[in-house]
DNA sequence: GAGCCTCGAGTTCC
DNA sequence: CTCGAGGCTC
């Protein structure tokens, strides 16, 4: 049906239907990530619909989904596990907190305080992380960071990208080479320019616009896109490409890939922050944007033996430059209810550019904190993007003025319930627990979150609806939503196709992960680590159930990571009676299968080691590293639970108790073999 | 008893 | 991503 056949009538009546369609298919793609019609076929929804507005200005609606921000859906790009992690970066503001990083860097290898510590310095870009394998020199898969283990495919996009080799010479057998996808300022400008022409939407910044560009399912998009790429590291490979990070970096060089104009070697920190200062003067004059500085350690070695903390590197720090600020009014002050009953106090502000987007909302964190600011509806605020993310009011401008503060409610505005805070907390709560909708709801929504039971096609509006519906009381419900089928079936949005997919999705859930069972029913201060902590010790629910029933806190307080606090609030949500009536439904419609620990089964897992005396090779912390990697755990006190102790020069006591306890005891030398062949 | 590290919880925008 | 709290180490 092209534009030019329709007559003007005809064409308000499309375009009302479309922008129904179209916002219907938004909603099943992104609160139920279950789409009905293919990405090509939207994408011609949204195509025609541009093309009758080009044709037709003055029929644009107000509901147009051209104008509606974030309608267009991402497609859907094949997931890939990164051979190796790709790591973030742990971030620093100050000169300080750069001193403070090389201390940690020595005092982690035990190296004396004159030793010098070379470190490279590169600007930080703002564009999208992106890993790019060569098997036998040529250009085998690319993928984004996604969540630094978990990025999607875009192989076929990058080979549009003219800074990318496809091909290689003299490359080891494997590499795997990391770098940023990013987009000058001036092409951004210059994209934007085109795309306003050509009735396209506008993108925010120059880091969106490539991210945008690169995860397209159509690779001539992203062909028509100009990208470009550096190198900053690489992941994967099958021989080393030098001692230190500086050869390293030359060889990929060499090899054609660009590398950033200010990277450069600095042998002292003080080097390296004039470095810092000379990349801030450039910053307005470079190609690209920036937001920090990188440093990392120079010598490879000593990169090896640092290893990771967390999921960032301990030999590298990105020097953040200071956030941008803005200033605007503070509207309002809501008060949202989370799934914990805490009151959070949101503002919504008359909206901002910072940093390249557009904030509309900022967190006003709790009651403590309004009044800190002396906060209240009119305010004008100065707001910044903390490291760059999440929007926080820095300052409040107008405090001084004679106005009434803000009355932090002493109810819950859900339910009516009374709304405290704890002796010695900030946080005001909710004391209706189950009885106040809004924490149902959430706890609902932390149910079938992603780090929980990840039930696709589950999303938050879906739960509301059903909640609504009075479907949904608890989350064993959820498995037995099926008995609703020809209800749902009745209902707007909701055909056969995706009817059955979330069933099917559910089912998939039958015989699920234990931990994230545990974890999504959401007790106080059991995350996912503390639910794998409990059910490493307990095995199964039931027998956590059944340990934390009587007397249990001491014997849940023996696990590792739980003390007196997370031991009381196990024992407190087991002894109400609905959540043992919750749980035992669950357990029976779920059937969770047996937990099964993550970690690599080796000799080592699961044993306790412990290090005394002086160690020589390595510090206290390295040493600990190292059992960690092996599955080990490191203790700091000799008991009977004891397997190992690695015993260095002028061990005391521990040894002697090691001795008459009959543990096997070697030296710093042994250990250091047990380490190399693992 | 103080300081460090890890984990949990809440939140923004796209 | 940040903040605070809890747990562990020294």
């Amino acid at each position: 049906m092209a534009a030019g056949e329709l007559t003007e009538a005809e064409t308000a009546n499309r375009l009302m239907r479309l922008a129904r369609e179209i916002a219907r298919h938004n909603r099943l793609y992104h609160d139920r990530d279950a789409p009905e019609i293919s990405d090509a076929d939207y994408d011609a929804l949204v195509r025609e619909n541009a093309a009758l507005e080009a044709r037709f200005p003055h029929l644009v609606r107000q509901d147009s989904p051209s104008a509606v921000v974030g309608a267009a859906p991402t497609s859907p790009l094949a997931k890939v596990t990164h051979a190796r992690p790709m790591l973030s970066l742990e971030n620093g503001f100050s000169p300080d907190e750069v001193h403070e990083f090389v201390r940690r860097v020595r005092r982690f290898l035990s190296l004396p305080e004159d030793e010098p510590v070379a470190l490279t310095a590169e600007p930080k870009i703002d564009g999208l992380s992106c890993s790019l394998r060569y098997e036998g020199g040529r250009l085998v898969l690319a993928a984004t960071r996604g969540d630094g283990t978990v990025g999607e495919d875009v192989t076929p996009n990058t080979r549009t990208i003219g800074d990318i080799p496809q091909q290689l010479n003299g490359a080891p057998q494997l590499l795997e080479v990391r770098g940023e996808v990013y987009m000058s300022k001036d092409d951004f400008t210059a994209l934007n320019a085109r795309q306003e022409a050509s009735g396209g939407k506008n993108f925010a910044n120059p880091r969106n616009a490539a991210a945008g560009s690169l995860r397209q399912k159509d690779p001539e998009v992203t062909a028509a896109r100009p990208l470009r790429f550096l190198v900053h590291g690489w992941g994967e490979l099958s021989e080393p490409l030098g001692d230190t990070q500086t050869e390293c970096v030359e060889r990929l060089r060499q090899l054609g890939f660009p590398v950033a104009d200010l990277f450069r070697r600095c042998e002292t920190v003080d080097d390296a922050l004039a470095h810092y200062q000379a990349i801030e003067h450039a910053r307005a004059d470079l190609p690209f944007d920036i937001d920090g500085v990188v440093y990392k350690v120079d010598r490879s070695d000593w990169q090896e033996r640092l290893g990771t903390v967390g999921r960032a590197p301990r030999w590298a720090l990105a020097h953040k430059f200071p956030a941008e600020k803005a200033e605007t009014t503070l509207e309002r002050i809501e008060i949202q209810v989370g799934r914990t009953g805490k009151l959070t106090p949101v503002g919504r502000l008359t909206p901002v550019g910072v940093g390249g987007v557009i904030v509309s909302n900022v967190t006003l964190h709790n009651r403590d904190e309004i009044a800190r600011q002396g906060l209240r509806e009119g305010d004008r605020v100065r707001i910044q993007r903390a490291g760059d993310v999440i929007p926080q009011v820095v300052e409040n401008l107008t405090r001084n003025e004679p106005r009434p503060p803000f009355v932090f409610p002493p109810c819950c505005p859900q339910c009516g319930s009374d709304a405290v805070a704890e002796e010695g907390e900030v946080d005001v709560r909710c004391t209706g627990g189950l009885i106040c909708p809004a924490q149902r709801i959430e706890r609902l929504k932390h149910f079938v979150s992603r780090g929980a039971m990840d039930i696709d096609g589950l999303g938050e509006k879906t739960i509301e609806e059903f909640a609504g519906l009075g479907w949904l009381h608890g989350p064993a419900d959820i498995f037995r939503l099926a008995d609703h089928r020809s209800d749902l079936l009745g209902r707007e949005g909701w055909k056969e196709k995706s009817v059955d997919g979330l069933l099917a999705a559910i089912d998939a859930r039958r015989g699920f992960d234990p931990a994230r069972l545990l974890f999504g029913l959401g007790i106080r201060h059991v995350g996912i680590v503390t639910a794998k902590d409990l059910l490493k010790s307990f095995g199964t629910v039931e027998s956590l159930q059944a340990a934390a029933g009587e007397e249990g806190i001491a014997e849940l307080s023996s696990v590792e990571g739980v003390g007196p606090v997370v031991a009381a609030a196990v024992h407190d949500f087991f002894h109400e009676a609905h959540n043992r009536e919750q749980v035992a439904q669950l357990l029976a419609l779920a059937q969770p299968a047996a937990y099964i620990s993550q970690a690599r089964a080796t000799e080592w897992s699961g044993k306790t080691v412990v290090f005394t005396g002086s160690l020589q090779s390595m510090s206290r912390d390295e040493a600990k590293a190292q059992a960690e990697k092996l599955g080990a755990r490191s203790a700091a006190t000799v008991s009977a639970k004891t397997d190992l102790v690695v015993a260095g020069p002028g061990a005391g006591s521990k040894l002697k108790k090691a001795e008459e306890l009959g543990i096997r005891v070697i030296g710093e030398d042994d250990w250091q073999r047990i380490v190399a062949e693992a």
